[in-house]
RNA sequence: GGGCGCGUAGCUCAAUGGCAGAGCAGUGGCCUUUUAAGCCAUUGGUUGAAGGUUCGAGUCCUUCCGCGCUCACCA
């Protein structure tokens, strides 16, 4: 099928015609720039600040955002990487021909190239006084710009692109039109680069791990099935990269880390995307009391590094990252938030009872854990607005953690809470083998491989931690759902350059 | 997957069941320090798609597509 262009991309396809005629390549393989168009406007600012004459001479290169075209004159904006400078064209010096074929044939949205120097205008911005332009890349399509002004020193900008299905299917228009999308995306690149120097500098090292698997784990999600062909093999995207990373430590190992995609086939979101960025780190020989420390330290690095400073605002709270964080032992702040003592109701028939006493509805035939768990989103979760630890997990939703000596029900794991949103999880790590083989069968991993209806046992898994694993402490946190927090963000699509959506006939 | 809501010009939005409109963008013209520049003129629509009710549907009904919120799901 033949690309139908609109009315408005005809006018500008008759343009880019128009340009080659005169023998003008609108995609010009090589482009020229001597600044920025910051480092243009503090140039001059510096020269005009010592009461210098010297003329700042500049070729500056960005995307056509304002025109305002004003008879023997023009006056236009363009946006690079850095923001926005405006250009002054007069028929004078580039001579009226070419002012107007400025106007006629270049469009909002055009990449162009500017020559000349840089000066004041009567009303004060600083700008550059052209000799000279040139096409860079001619744009076919409008952006659905946005019109800006300015009120009291505020940028106000009119219709600007809001409808989220044309953001997000089409970022690429939302990124050049909205600077503060793009400001999400320097700001998230910012975060991953103090993770990444934090387990640095604490001598973890950075590992790769499969993300095809035969054998997926580490969490109890859904995941993606693909195929090699060749292989004649069913895999799996991973879910997490806890198995692999633990295998480390087998092989000595003793700090790694990996920031990396996990895949959950399961239900979208405000704070769920199919694919999502992970920080796991394993740490030999560390607890999860050692782990709960780091992981205020980490926070706290990131936000210093990122902001400046450890506070900042979360959907109209007021969020504090200087440790220690609020430490809440699971048993008691579900007591204290329903009047359950968990403790007190050993089995799953026990609990949902004294939820149903409580008016609560607790899903039938619901195992005891999974009971524990919407306890907690419901009751606890939703009011961790500062940062808050809960620790000490039933044993029964945490198959990969340790219990706590003398306490066999309980196992030494946390979770971090921010903003009323888990943000990481971190146990001790289980490093008995055999005890590891029985919590598997106890959650249906079989060794019958050829039944299709049941997880396979993950005998590698186990061979593994037979040749001996250190005791250590593992972490994960939504790296993601960290974005959200240090962005004021709501939705996890605005921290995803390219969020899922379903997919659509054009 | 369930419930609720939304879908109108390139963008942002109007339109009691009764002629589909505005601002910006676009096009033509005037304008040599403007900045949402201004002034004059003007183009632009399968109202998400398909059916139905009605003399008449953007509006009411049904189905479908997509998006949002929410519930469910989610160690």
């Amino acid at each position: 099928m033949a690309r139908e262009f609109s009315p408005l991309e005809k006018i500008r396809l008759e343009k880019l015609e128009a340009l080659r005629q005169r023998g003008i390549e609108p995609y010009p393989t090589r482009a020229e720039r001597t600044h920025t168009s910051r480092a243009a406007i503090q140039a001059f600012e510096a020269v005009e600040a010592q009461g210098g004459e010297a003329e700042v001479q500049v070729t500056l290169a960005g995307r056509l955002r304002a025109m305002r075209p004003m008879g023997k004159i023009t006056f236009a904006h363009i946006e690079d990487g850095e923001g926005r400078v405006q250009l002054f064209f007069r028929a004078n010096d580039i001579g009226l021909e070419n002012l107007q074929f400025f106007n006629r044939d270049f469009d909002l949205g055009d990449f162009i190239q500017a020559r000349g120097r840089m000066f004041r205008t009567r009303s004060g911005e600083v700008t550059l006084w052209v000799d000279d332009f040139r096409m860079l890349a001619k744009a076919i399509t409008p952006l659905p710009a946005a019109k800006d002004e300015v009120v009291d020193g505020e940028v106000v900008s009119h219709a600007t692109l809001s409808d989220p299905e044309t953001r997000f299917r089409q970022r690429y228009a939302d990124l050049a039109v909205n600077p503060e999308v793009r400001a999400i995306f320097r700001k998230r690149a910012a975060i991953v680069r103090a993770l990444r120097d934090f387990m640095d500098e604490h001598d973890f090292l950075e590992v790769e791990t499969p993300i095809l698997q035969p054998i997926y784990g580490g969490a109890a999600a859904q995941p993606f099935i693909t195929h090699h062909n060749q292989l004649k093999q069913d895999l799996y995207l991973r879910i997490s990269f806890e198995l692999y990373l633990k295998r480390l430590l087998v092989g000595n190992l003793e700090k790694v880390y990996e920031i990396g995609r996990d895949f959950r086939n399961e239900g979208v979101s405000f704070k769920h995307n199919p694919e999502f960025t992970q920080l796991e780190f394993y740490w030999a020989y560390a607890d999860y009391e050692q782990v709960m420390a780091l992981t205020e330290e980490m926070l706290a690095f990131v936000a210093d590094r990122v902001l400046g400073r450890r506070t900042f605002s979360y959907q109209g709270h007021e969020i504090n990252l200087d440790p220690p964080w609020k430490r809440i032992e699971l048993r008691q702040g579900l007591l204290d938030a329903t009047g359950i003592d968990i403790q007190q109701h050993p089995t799953a028939e026990s609990l949902a009872a004294a939820m149903q006493a409580k008016g609560m509805e607790p899903k039938p035939g619901a195992p005891r854990g999974k009971l524990i768990d919407a306890l907690l989103s419901t009751y606890l979760e939703p009011n961790l607005i500062q940062p808050t630890f809960l620790y000490n997990y039933p044993r029964d939703i945490s198959p990969l953690a340790k219990s706590i000596p003398g306490d066999p029900q309980t196992v030494e794991r946390f979770e971090g809470f921010i903003g009323g949103m888990e943000l990481c999880n971190a146990f001790t790590e289980l490093n008995d083998p055999l005890d590891q083989e029985a919590r598997f069968l106890e959650m249906g991993r079989d060794y019958d491989a050829d039944d299709e209806e049941r997880h396979p046992m993950d005998e590698d898994y186990l061979r593994a931690m037979r040749y001996g694993m250190p005791p250590n402490g593992g972490f994960g946190m939504g790296v993601d759902r960290l974005t959200m927090l240090l962005t004021d963000q709501h939705s996890i699509r605005e921290v995803i350059l390219f969020p899922h959506l379903r997919s659509r006939g054009d």
